[in-house]
DNA sequence: GCTTTGACACTTTTT
DNA sequence: GTGTCAAAGC
């Protein structure tokens, strides 16, 4: 079968490599994703086994575009590749052997709203016990999300947390890291208790018993012939070693960009695209430095960004593409302003013929489009939001999810407790001391009915509840419509926006259907997280509608036209980033965000103070204004709050 | 002793 | 919009 592109030799180099372990350094827009689907075309136009090949991918998205890409190409296969997040992958693994991982049977996926709220009782419970001892009971303790965060970026990094702590937290008093490896360790068999998987874990335990056990390991190493890992900057050492496990027989082949690597807050080890020839045997490495995506103004830009910083990123993109318009930077008065300007150009566009799925509009942080959202909806413009707080972390949602999680898996605490105080005169104590008694009937149904029975007699909705969750486990959707109807008097009365929540409960009944458990629903959804504004739209709907996405989020992904909002100081680099390596990283993150735009690019500023600044901080995008060669700039601050804040700043 | 209520602060990025 | 704390209420 052949292509509908032509292409360069750099590319059909890279597609057609055989009998060698490859890396290909894939600058941004030179058709990384290209390669990757044109490689596995390659190897099944090869004859290659389908089911002997694995793609490990950044996103679900990006999995979901390559199968669905390779669907359409191969239409003739009647089972295709395995592609999926390592996650996702190890997840799959764990499911499909369960006699390898009995442990992990019963175990539920938790997110990170969960682990936040084991760890703050296990910091609590910590400290109650430590105070005490100490000399003044002063014990400076990260916060709780803060814990979460160092818990999982040490486990991802595979460090030890005292070596981690002497390391990088050196004022800290002995007492101090100990404490903290005590309120580790303390989550660590709270989350074995109770039967929690969290995302650490799927990595982690996989790699673990796939080292540890021969057998497994046999069935793992035989299993592909070809191995392929998009975005390999963004992996961890534990990814890495799990990839070890699967190649060698089969071939490893990965693609990546130093300069795209914004995950490091998560783990991720440059190492592994950077040592890639030495570490592993009959490698080889290519590159593509072509840009196929871009105008060569775009790119300029992009590169302006990269120049400035002291790092060589030697990542001179050159495009194909003629030079184009050059990228608009443009200052606001306010948010609002800025989201009003936005809709406005964006539906002149509309108006003008471009289509709706042109657009991309870009942030830093998912709190910044909050007024976007706000005008967008006003304006009646259909939009969904990618990354932000996902439809099963909303409060309502995960009081109805609290209910299932804790009738499959009667070990959940956190689930119990939740539940439990929906209920008027049931708080936390009451609800704690319930779930320890559940726990005591070890799944037995028959005695949680009848402790319930006795003990909350006059709250006779937990037990039918709880039959109802039991008696329709296969059918999760039809469960949820009933359980709302039997709990929406109860809910309703804990919120006072109930009517706009209320939509979010028929939203997950219906994205139920999708799923024949409870547990592979929840499963999707946390690996997988939707916001409300996604999840509400119809597969349709969702192709005619406005993409808001963070830049984490839109690795990958492109448009013809696209907003960078909010990029005012405090956003490049954003204000919470301290270190070098933090603002480094910062900058690749703009980086990733200018190298989205195909056509056209308009930076959106908006914030009361601009100018010279008076801050010590490296800003980005301090002297664009003036740069006439690489942007177009506006000002629509208008006149009289300029003149009111210069008055203001000098009083 | 436990639950409810109201006032207040804070809000990076993700599997 | 969610988390936290203290004081009031049962």
């Amino acid at each position: 079968m052949t292509s509908k592109f032509s292409l360069n030799h750099q590319q059909s180099k890279a597609i057609k490599i055989e009998n060698t372990n490859a890396l290909v350094l894939a600058g941004a827009g030179s058709g990384k994703t290209l390669t990757i689907i044109e490689r596995v075309s390659y190897l099944l136009d090869r004859g290659v086994n389908p089911k002997r090949i694995l793609v490990l991918t950044f996103t679900r998205r990006a999995a979901q575009e390559l199968i669905d890409r390779l669907r359409t190409r191969h239409s003739h296969l009647d089972s295709m590749v395995l592609a999926g997040t390592f996650h996702r992958f190890c997840l799959s693994s764990i499911r499909s052997h369960p006699h390898f991982f009995q442990r992990h049977v019963k175990a539920i996926v938790i997110d990170r709203g969960d682990q936040v709220s084991l760890m703050k009782l296990c910091r609590k419970e910590v400290l109650e016990h430590h105070e005490p001892s100490t000399f003044d009971g002063e014990l400076d303790i990260p916060k709780t999300s803060a814990l979460v965060e160092l818990l999982s970026y040490i486990r991802s990094t595979d460090t030890s947390v005292f070596s981690y702590l002497t390391k990088f937290y050196k004022d800290n008093t002995q007492q101090e890291n100990q404490a903290i490896n005590d309120i580790f360790n303390q989550y660590k068999s709270k989350k074995e208790n109770q039967r929690y998987l969290d995302f650490d874990d799927i990595l982690i335990d996989f790699a673990n018993r796939v080292a540890k056990d021969k057998e497994l390991a046999q069935i793992f190493k035989k299993a592909y012939d070809h191995v392929l890992v998009d975005e390999i900057q963004d992996t961890n050492v534990i990814q890495w070693r799990i990839l070890e496990n699967l190649v060698n027989p089969a071939w490893l082949y990965c693609v990546g960009d130093d300069a795209q690597s914004i995950y490091s807050f998560r783990g991720a080890n440059l190492a592994n695209l950077q040592e890639f020839t030495r570490r592993v045997k009959n490698s080889e490495k290519l590159k593509l430095t072509i840009n196929y995506r871009s105008t060569q103004s775009i790119l300029s830009l992009a590169n302006y960004i990269l120049a400035q910083s002291s790092w060589d990123y030697d990542k001179e993109l050159t495009a194909v593409h003629p030079l184009g318009e050059k990228p608009k930077l443009i200052d606001f008065q306010n948010a609002t302003q800025e989201a009003e300007w936005i809709v406005g150009d964006i539906k002149g566009k509309l108006a003008n013929n471009a289509k709706i799925k042109d657009f991309m509009v870009l942030t830093r942080t998912a709190w910044s489009v909050r007024t976007l959202e706000a005008i967008l909806v006003e304006k009646k413009v259909p939009y969904k939001f990618v990354g932000g707080t996902s439809l099963l972390n909303s409060a309502h949602v995960k009081d109805l999810l609290a209910l299932c999680r804790a009738a499959i898996n009667p070990n959940d605490e956190l689930s119990w407790v939740r539940w439990l105080s929906i209920f008027p005169g049931i708080g936390p104590k009451k609800a704690l001391l319930a779930s320890q008694a559940v726990r005591k009937a070890e799944d037995d149904t028959d005695k949680i009915l009848a402790y319930f029975d006795k003990a909350f007699k006059q709250y006779p909705l937990i037990g039918t509840c709880l039959k109802l969750v039991w008696a329709y486990q296969k059918d999760p959707a039809d469960m949820l419509d009933k359980i709302i109807i039997l709990l929406e008097p109860e809910v309703s009365k804990l919120y006072d926006n109930w009517h706009a929540r209320k939509n979010d409960w028929k939203l997950i009944a219906t994205l139920a259907t999708r799923h024949d458990s409870i547990t592979s629903f929840i499963e999707a959804y946390t690996l997988d997280p939707v916001t409300s504004s996604a999840a509400s739209l119809s597969d349709n709907e969702n192709k005619n509608a406005l993409t808001l996405i963070t830049i984490h989020s839109a690795k990958g992904l492109e448009a013809k036209v696209c907003y960078i909002i909010q990029s005012q100081e405090g956003s490049f680099p954003h204000s919470r980033s301290t270190t070098k390596e933090e603002i480094e990283e910062e900058r690749r993150v703009l980086y990733v965000a200018i190298t989205r735009a195909k056509e056209e690019l308009i930076i959106t500023r908006a914030s009361n103070f601009h100018g010279e600044s008076f801050s010590q901080r490296e800003y980005f995008l301090a002297k664009l204004a003036k740069k006439d060669e690489l942007v177009d700039y506006q000002n629509k601050i208008n006149l009289f709050c300029k003149d009111y804040f210069r008055n203001f700043r000098y009083r």
